[in-house]
DNA sequence: AAATTATTGCAAATGAAATTCATTTGAGCT
DNA sequence: AGCTCAAATGAATTTCATTTGCAATAATTT
């Protein structure tokens, strides 16, 4: 899907919500976009706050990272002491990660039988799943063999 | 495995580890162990406080549970929201959680074959696991059929 | 373009978790 | 039992992510 696409369909949401259509939506949208997929709400502050000036303040990027939560464009994907990862899904398939406690790398994969799985254990116990996350910490490949 | 016996092993973890076998140490585990298997520090420090006096304070509580990790007896099983839920695991099999978002009910299960396809996902990104945690959130049996 | 309503930015508040530091306690030794 | 010293404790304070109140501003509606 185009970020354009993606926008479009953004302010119909915010339309059909009775939101309204900012500037400072529209920007963030865009610059989450460009951020790269996973990403922490500071980082992104800061990185927002260097470059050009007034596209929005700390408490609107948080406001809006909940409205594209809601939207279905963000997902919190990974939650490590207290840092919460967000990823930035639009148009990307539904995956889960494994962690690197030592170098912090994301490792994404995708496995339908887990999906499968996860549907049947729902069925049994009469549960309607809206969301899951599948978090696998450890060390990665590289680390394992680093000597630090 | 008896309470009596974890105690024991974990007077033996904090020996090894250099650290002091203390009676809040001692009372703590007690306190965890009875009062439920999923918990919140801030709840049990509530319970706790509200119980005998002279328990432990809020800091040894934290620092505790944080031991108790270490230990093995306690693990961060859901992370929703900014809340953190943990389970006293000692004794208890490896499992997963579904998580109802409306009524907070909590239930466990365990799928072999989940296990056995993380494996084979970890080999094949000769990642070394070192734990992991499956959240799904969804509703539950009984709160999809009331009509709050 | 005036009226209405939501959004913004800032500062201040919140809440969980970590930390500081003076005091107490546990463990080893005599 | 007393002595020593490092570690643990409690109370207060700090940190840090996140949320909120509110006056000013911007987006919609009329
Ligand atoms: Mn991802
Ligand atoms: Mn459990
Ligand atoms: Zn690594
Ligand atoms: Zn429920």
């Amino acid at each position: 899907m185009q970020l354009d696409e993606l926008k479009q369909k953004f302010e119909q949401f915010l339309k059909q919500k009775g939101y309204k259509v900012t500037k400072s939506r529209l920007e963030l949208i865009d610059k989450i976009a460009s951020y790269g997929s996973h990403f922490e709400i500071e980082q992104l502050v800061v990185w927002v706050s260097n470059q050009d000036k007034g596209v929005a303040s700390r408490s609107t990027i948080y406001r809006t990272v909940k409205l594209l939560q809601e939207f279905g464009a963000i997902r919190e994907v990974i939650k490590l002491g207290n840092r919460t990862i967000y990823e930035f899904i639009a148009g990307k398939p539904h995956h889960e990660h494994l962690i690197c406690v030592k170098c912090g790398k994301i490792i994404e994969f995708y496995r339908e039988d887990i999906e499968e799985i996860q549907d049947k254990v729902c069925e049994e116990y009469k549960f309607t799943p809206i969301n899951h996350r599948l978090e696998i910490f450890g060390v990665c490949d590289g680390c394992s063999h680093s000597l630090v």
